[in-house]
DNA sequence: TGTACATCAGTGAACGCGCGTTCACTGATGTAC
DNA sequence: TGTACATCAGTGAACGCGCGTTCACTGATGTAC
């Protein structure tokens, strides 16, 4: 039955958030369309209504989950920590790798958006490339530390964090140790970076 | 058609290889058993002969792969750079970054595994607990650089290495700019690390 | 303001396709005599 | 060494399932009068 325009633009941002939790978590391709909707308090065969395809959906979830992240961040409106040092305790954290639903998108995408069609993958290196000047604009100036540039600093730091996570995250079942050990050497290599 | 045991051997052998790079290039979910029987000049078929499962294959394939990316380290008996320094230049080139297939398992599969099996991700902890204690080997000294661990050390390499190549790889298409940028980056920040 | 009707958000069945897995069969291998 | 037969690696058709997408239908919304 048809339904206020306030309810489907409602329904239409569930399915937006359902995706982007559920695609964190599980992959793009783990998940099916019929499950977001369902998350989302509907049925599948409305979904074509709101998006033109499973794809155009993930783009958008990405688009919107990089915006959260990109909020989280000190300075940001929502951030989680007033400064750099304590952002990154706050990223590497048992609570963040088990937490993938809610957790940063590069971590839980970057192995697999490559293989992933280039509509996804425009949000994402957006998303990424703000990331970094946010990040950049965070580090002490250049010269600070032995001449190296922000930039490369702020790309080292992000990859680290990412890498680390996706790593942490792929050995906590297998070799729990071994995943608690890799947020633990990173909290320390990482802090001021 | 029966076949000589040394004919069935290899043709085993021949899907575990090919398993290793398409699965490298493509994922775990978007490569076929038909597809990888086929690229070992088999039909689908036979498959379950030689392995109990889809899964089965990969968690041998991940083991194998990992195998060869210990062997290519320096000091090892297919070593592809003498040092540390000269390892990290080949694994940050564009080359590298455009054929997954018989690159780095770390950065093919590390935000995958947190989803597949235990199967699959206990050779995938096995292979990365003993590429730590490689790259480990490879570092200076503890206390050479203000007193942080080697195993730190070899940590937040590994991890930047990893997440660094996957960024890299999942902007390759969207964003060639920055791909380049982040590997050249971080050839930048890890030479002499 | 009240009423009649066109619109359209959401439903649920159905379609088509790909994929993992199974199975009856084939014919070369390799063993028992 | 040679022969007959059991074994079994590989073939290709088929099964079952899940999933993305389509579509006829429903009934509440919102607009035209």
């Amino acid at each position: 039955m048809k339904v206020t325009k306030e309810k489907a633009a409602a329904h239409r941002a569930a399915m937006v958030k359902a995706a982007g939790r559920l695609f964190r978590e599980r992959g793009f391709d783990k998940v099916g369309v019929a499950e977001i909707t369902g998350a989302a308090g509907l049925t599948h065969g409305g979904f074509y209504g709101h998006f033109a395809s499973k794809e155009a959906l993930a783009a958008e979830a990405c688009g919107a989950v990089f915006e959260v992240a990109l909020n989280r961040l000190p300075g940001g409106p929502r951030a989680v920590a007033a400064d750099l040092d304590g952002f990154l305790d706050s990223y590497l954290t048992e609570r963040h790798r088990d937490r993938s639903a809610d957790g940063c998108p590069m971590a839980a995408f970057a192995s697999d958006m490559p293989r992933q069609d280039a509509d996804l993958q425009a949000p994402f290196g957006a998303g990424l490339e703000t990331y970094l000047e946010k990040i950049e604009a965070l580090l002490p100036e250049d010269g600070a530390q032995d001449g190296k540039s922000r930039r490369d600093r702020a790309i080292a730091l992000v990859s680290a964090l990412v890498g680390g996570l996706a790593l942490s995250r792929a050995t906590a079942k297998s070799a729990p140790d071994l995943s608690a050990q890799i947020l633990a050497a990173l909290r320390r290599e990482l802090a001021a970076a």
